[in-house]
DNA sequence: CATCGATGTTTAA
DNA sequence: TAAACCTCGATGC
């Protein structure tokens, strides 16, 4: 479930699990064995997510990791250490540990199962992150130029609230676009967060054509889209899973893989097709502009 | 046991 | 536009 709400949730774990005392870091696959080194015995500062990326700021650098399609951190410690088992792609659950601590004082970590790019431990528990497309340490001027090409993120906004500078960006952001409204919202420089599952559920509620170009949306149209978007981000956050479905059946989505079938709004037939390499999802009888 | 597919992005053609 | 990246649960035989 690597969309923006995954990020967040990821970052506030991070923080409680780690910030503030010294952190081991390894690679047991060894892909990230000189970043690993560059952070080990470190302190990290503060955790932080901008869209889909995930920064933990020491002094000075910058640990940045991307999800992509399958990447995942999963999280072993004593009980309180983290609340979600995993957080990311889905992984399967593992057993509840039997902490054994050693002569140092810190648990003792079971040997890492699988492809661990990296590997970070505190005193009473770690985390492992398997199958990131991106994992780096970053100088601060590395860090300012990934944060210089993403859009404004709903996420960041003040809780409950709406940023109205964070929402003239976007509105800005569509009106200087020749694209359509569904490759918009896909844009990273666009809207930071939102992904496949996010595009196809906002546009649904908000009843608006994916094909629409992004700079012949109205204002009101633009700003009831970022409401919408934060709304369902917010959500998101709250319960670790994209639901924008309520209701007794454990479906949560109103459109998203449900090609083929009726829309619940309409009954019109969900429909499907591939735009720039994903698979785009709407209901051709509601949502008509 | 093999193959497929996925919430994503980058790079090459 | 297509392929590569890279992981693993779901699906199929």
């Amino acid at each position: 479930m690597p969309e923006g709400h995954t990020l967040h949730r990821l970052a506030v774990q991070i923080d409680a699990a780690f910030v503030g005392a010294p952190w081991r870091v390894s690679s047991p696959q060894g892909r990230f064995a000189a970043g690993a080194q560059l952070l080990d015995a470190q302190t990290p500062r503060r955790a932080e997510a901008w869209g889909k990326h995930l920064f933990v700021h020491l002094d000075p650098q910058t640990w940045h990791v991307h999800l992509g399609l399958y990447g995942a951190f999963t999280f072993r410690g004593v009980p309180g250490f983290a609340t979600a088992a995993s957080i990311g792609a889905p992984r399967s659950r593992t057993a509840a540990l039997e902490p054994e601590y050693q002569e140092d004082g810190w648990l003792l970590p079971e040997p890492p199962r699988g492809a661990v790019r990296a590997r970070i431990q505190a005193q009473h528990g770690w985390a492992d992150l398997r199958g990131p497309v991106t994992c780096a340490v970053l100088e601060p001027p590395e860090y300012q130029a990934v944060i210089q090409r993403l859009g404004p993120d709903p996420l960041r906004q003040p809780a409950e609230t709406i940023d109205p500078q964070a929402r003239e960006a976007f509105l800005e952001n569509l009106s200087r676009r020749r694209i359509s409204i569904a490759a918009a919202l896909m844009d990273q420089a666009v809207i930071a967060g939102v992904g496949n599952i996010y595009r196809a559920e906002s546009l649904f509620e908000e009843r608006l054509a994916p094909d629409t170009p992004s700079n012949q949306i109205s204002q009101e149209r633009a700003e009831a889209l970022w409401g919408r978007i934060t709304e369902q981000l917010r959500t998101g956050v709250t319960e670790g899973v994209i639901r924008t479905l309520r209701g007794k059946s454990a479906r949560r989505h109103w459109i998203y893989k449900h090609q083929g079938t009726e829309c619940l709004r309409c009954g019109e037939t969900i429909a499907a097709r591939e735009l720039a390499g994903r698979r785009l999802f709407w209901c051709p009888g509601c949502q008509l502009d």
